[in-house]
DNA sequence: ACACATTAACTGACTGATCAGTCAAATTTT
DNA sequence: AAAATTTGACTGATCAGTCAGTTAATGTGT
């Protein structure tokens, strides 16, 4: 369990931000403990190892916590497929290929996050602001994902690919297989799962993945 | 909202059972209304036109409702594309195709229907019971989805197709996929979510399937 | 440097609301 | 009339949010 002091630092400008990462994180830990319904400000709390008033110090409410908690979440995410995708090479192949296995990088695949991400699909329905979050990330992401697969069908010479219908079916795979790793850790490993994403890659484009 | 006589039918000897059913249909309207957190026995009860004090009455508990619940909806799923598959022929891609077409049908996935299934695989990781009856399902599942891929394979000269990763990836694109109906109903309806199941198999088994 | 004032951060007991489960009484069915 | 079913008020527990009071950090005057 986290103690008071880990992150406070030199204590002066940025203590207000840094205990807002503290209670974020807690939220994830409790939420992948407990899912969102058994998550409770006590149970946040104690996992910071903080008071119960201190989320409504720095948070207007329970909801704003879990709404932020969704935003960090997705923003860890983005930055970090989106740092994948700038590292690798100007090759269609080897970006699409750099994107999947961010996925499934331990830092974003950890049973951890993805318990959350799916205690969050299971709510956005009846939260708008949820859903308002998740679909900003989603569409900046599907966007560069479609983006990817038309330029690897061009460059490739894949008349049949659908770019639209490869980038949605190949988003669908990787949430299916976090899902398999999920409630399945055993059969599903992180490695077979970017195993599995790869082998749909080389089923769309056998040319340039290997099967 | 459904009222009390509706499937009570003449009343003598199924009265129980048919009670125990409009209560689990309630609780689907209500998880997919509401949410899991947001659903209560005040909410079910008032879905089915019931007083509180009936659930305990027919259930143990809370929780027993909500697994009886997601066994009826795993039962379901089930008998629905057991039944696609037993009315195939016998061509294996016939068959692959009839389970995809099942699980795209109105009658399974239903956002209604599917909401559900997203409420309960966000809690299933802290609850035994859950777990144990989505292991049940997907279990039988997979090994029909895993032997139909490796019979197309074989009849089909697919030698690069692994069964395992294959229908694993299957199972994964139609997860995924229903996740994008539940989320962006807008941008992709069940007809589409099926055409793109169907792309899926057509870039696994291109000589089988139409692009 | 030092004492003191002001602000920021935090605490935990308290409140009203809501929840799941109970049960004696009412109602319906056999 | 006997049994099965349903009702809804009640209970104890738990929850999110509040707030008066405490502690720590910062600023200010001398």
């Amino acid at each position: 369990m986290a103690r008071r002091g880990d992150t406070v630092g030199a204590g002066r400008g940025g203590v207000r931000e840094a205990r807002r990462r503290e209670l974020i994180e807690a939220t994830i830990s409790s939420i992948a403990k407990r899912g969102l319904s058994g998550t409770t400000l006590n149970s946040v709390t104690e996992e910071a190892g903080l008071s119960h008033g201190t989320v409504n110090f720095h948070f207007v409410s329970k909801e704003a916590l879990y709404a932020e908690t969704l935003r960090a979440l997705a923003d860890e995410h983005q930055v970090h497929w989106q740092g994948a995708l700038d590292q690798a090479g100007p090759d269609p192949a080897e970006r699409l290929s750099a994107v999947v296995a961010a996925d499934f990088a331990p830092a974003v695949c950890s049973r951890r996050k993805v318990a959350v991400w799916f205690a969050f699909w299971g709510q956005a329905r009846h939260r708008p602001t949820y859903l308002a979050i998740q679909s900003a990330h989603d569409d900046h992401r599907r966007e560069r994902l479609e983006n990817l697969c038309a330029d690897l069908a061009a460059a490739g010479g894949y008349d049949e690919i659908v770019p639209k219908v490869a980038a949605r079916n190949l988003e669908a795979v990787i949430d299916g297989l976090w899902l398999q790793v999920l409630l399945y850790p055993k059969e599903m490993k992180r490695e077979e799962a970017l195993a599995n994403a790869k082998a749909f890659l080389a089923s769309l484009f056998p040319r340039h993945f290997e099967v």
